[in-house]
DNA sequence: CGCGGCTTTGAGGAGCTTCAAAAGCGGTGG
DNA sequence: CCACCGCTTTTGAAGCTCCTCAAAGCCGCG
């Protein structure tokens, strides 16, 4: 579940999803327990993962363009990935990123309201909405989880507001380390050497800041020992609780 | 639904909530098409409303703190409020207001995430959400109206963390009062005389400003003769092309 | 080894904030 | 009815954080 070290070209390759729709091994799935699909029975589950495809994509390959038909939900299997929103000088925020067991489509609407795009290299589920519908109606606990969730992310997003309103970018920083790390703990990752396998700018648009300042950030950060620059788009949190304070504005 | 002048003060009076559970006069409600139960027919309304209870609040009055239980829900029938969080240090970011119709509940957690609190007088109905999953599971609309409301919540956070991350303080501002007309619209309002019941202070910890800029945006609005400063807390927009243009970063 | 990408660091500048004070507005009481 | 008081809003001046522009450093890769 983490060897994403492709991750750092981020080469625009053609991103035609090869898609490998009659093998969908939910069964073994590694992140179902995370997943939507964790809360369904066994049975259940191979019904539901009839109607999904297995895509991959390439690191820097598009996903979703805004604006385009809204017709499928994903499930993160492998890699990471960004979803965001551009203003049309180009301006870019990043709204939030994608990690194994993640599921993307919590918010219907006609139209995608955000791009999606491959980070590392990437592999998901498909499927239409038609389809999850019919499952809905037929998995009694689908629905509720769905909620779940989306009342979860509703809840992570006011933090988001939170910080994106009122934090300084020291404080961005730390909190975006730090859930980072909760992340990765939460699907079954280390939570110590964190890995990072976005590019700064990623982390600037994300966080309402430019590149340079994240970077000016966290060599600040560095020099204060708070944390540690080991290679390989890993990080070393070397004092949890100073970090935690400052991302909590004390 | 419109006759807020005692907003301006805000006076912190004693919070003590009026209840008068007596009496729920649901099928009469004027907010009823746009909130909750407007997916539920008239038997399935009379039913839930036995779980209402009306609430009013006085002008500045708090009606949650961020961290109490998570106990209840609410619909609002009149007025406005405010939603918020806190930094240790004070710093506040308001997350979002209220206007009659819009339903307060729709994360679920343990806890309260956001405190609440009344910017004009109000009144609410408030139900119990041991209550509230009674119904749910009875009425079969409710459950998909809340997850509907949920998805539509997303979308729009998606909207206030682009405006938070990447525009200006002129953009923010120009995209607020047209939020303000559209959702004034929605519920059956004028949308060109804007209603602003709260102040240039909750203004701002909205838009991640402080007052004064917010002051200085209006006033530049003014100059340009985008917008009119009528008094009583109503602005006139005088020309919604531009300040679309502008809140949308052409 | 050298090229192209991302990252880091530096210097100067812009936008928003801070601090301060004046103006406006509503309510109260003489 | 007007003067005064408290609060909000507006306006001004100076300062700070973050941004912009620029260049050097670093790293993987051909």
């Amino acid at each position: 579940m983490s060897k994403e070290k492709q991750a750092s070209q981020a080469i625009l390759r053609p991103a035609i999803p090869k898609l490998s729709s009659d093998e969908t091994p939910c069964a073994a799935c590694e992140v179902r327990q995370f997943a939507v699909c964790g809360a369904l029975t066994p049975d259940e589950l191979e019904s539901f993962g009839g109607g999904m495809a297995t895509i991959s994509l390439s690191a820097g390959a598009p996903l979703i363009d805004e604006g385009e038909d809204d017709t499928h939900i994903y499930s993160i299997t492998s890699g990471s990935l960004k979803c965001f929103k551009l203003l049309p000088d180009g301006r870019r925020q990043v709204t939030g990123f994608l990690f194994p067991g993640d599921f993307l489509g919590l918010t219907k609407s006609d139209t995608y309201i955000n791009s999606v795009e491959a980070i590392t290299n990437v592999t998901l589920c498909r499927m239409s909405r038609k389809d999850l519908n019919k499952y809905a109606d037929s998995i009694s606990n689908l629905d509720r989880r769905l909620h779940e969730m989306a009342s979860e992310a509703l809840a992570d997003v006011q933090d988001q507001i939170l910080m994106l309103g009122r934090k300084t970018s020291e404080e961005r920083v730390a909190t975006f380390l730090l859930s980072l790390s909760r992340r990765a703990g939460e699907r079954g990752g280390p939570t110590n050497p964190v890995e990072i396998p976005m590019s700064r700018d990623d982390i600037g648009d994300f966080l309402g800041l430019t590149t340079e300042t994240v970077s000016r950030t966290f060599s600040r950060l560095r020099k204060r020992e708070l944390i540690g620059q080991d290679k390989e788009r890993k990080t070393e949190i070397l004092d949890f609780e100073t970090l935690r304070e400052i991302s909590e504005g004390f």
